[in-house]
DNA sequence: ATGGCTTAGGTGCTAAGA
């Protein structure tokens, strides 16, 4: 089983992109993230005709996730249980026996920004959430794109980005947080790479492609017994360097069960 | 190299991203 995560940037924009990615690796579960659509607008028809179904929430012009299975998702949840937020960040379902939930965790901005605050405050609510299903999934997949790099070395300068917003140490203590819930960062699992491989979003400001001045801040966090089945997690790097890409590039953890 | 893109909304610019 694959299970992917991409931040598209808009579903609209992207949509050729996402629908020729899927032709060529055709995962069993595709969590996107700021498709930026209205769910009247979601290419649903698209979407079908390429063989996949889809479940979505969205809005105008932020934000806005998705999951794109080959099997219906079932116990779909479209937001944080007990948290008021007018942010579409949140989708999950169950797909052949497999929980999976996609998050578009928010930016923050700046550590001295009211949306920092609301960063920890949101990471609050979706650790208290995960917790919780994590009590009835023993087979459960967390993706998307958190906006944290957890480490320094899942950034290009781990020196100029310390301390700083998708770094800071309040992030990175609600990522590890997540980790002692009992999930695991399957990136890890192989995390001998080098040069562009190491991330998963570049800038489009200031030739950030072109010189990898990348981050990786999306991510594929799994449960012990996906762990033990876990024989592959890659970015496809190649993405971010066709025409017109999004500025983050697809994720994909293989596991192999069923 | 704290933004020199890219997007949406709307039609000239602002907001937001990470």
């Amino acid at each position: 089983m694959q299970i992917a995560t991409w931040n598209v940037n808009s579903l609209n924009v992207r949509l050729d992109h996402v629908l020729a990615w899927l032709e060529k690796n055709p995962v069993d579960a595709l969590a996107l993230q700021e498709t930026k659509l209205t769910d009247d607008k979601f290419p649903v028809a698209a979407i079908r005709e390429a063989g996949y179904e889809c479940v979505f929430t969205g809005q105008k012009t932020y934000n806005g996730v998705a999951l794109i299975t080959k099997s219906a998702a079932e116990d779909v949840v479209t937001a944080l249980p007990d948290f008021e937020d007018d942010h579409k960040r949140v989708i999950g379902g169950t797909i052949d026996g497999v929980r999976v939930i996609g998050v578009y965790c928010p930016n923050g901005q700046d550590l001295d920004s009211p949306k920092f605050q609301y960063k920890l405050a949101w990471f609050d609510a979706l650790q208290a959430w995960i917790e919780k299903e994590l009590q009835t999934h023993d087979k459960l997949v967390l993706t998307g794109d958190f906006n944290i790099a957890p480490r320094g070395e899942d950034t290009y300068d781990p020196d100029k980005w310390e301390g700083r917003i998708l770094c800071s140490p309040p992030e990175r203590a609600a990522f590890t947080k997540l980790l002692d819930a009992g999930l695991a960062d399957c990136w890890r699992l192989f995390d001998e790479r080098e040069g562009r491989h190491r991330f998963t979003w570049w800038d489009y400001r200031n030739g950030g492609w072109a010189r990898n001045a990348g981050l990786r801040i999306d991510h594929v966090l799994a449960t012990p017994s996906l762990v033990d089945v876990c024989s592959d997690l890659k970015a496809f790097v190649g993405e971010r360097g066709r025409k017109r890409p999004s500025d983050h590039v697809p994720v994909v953890g293989t596991f192999n069960i069923g």
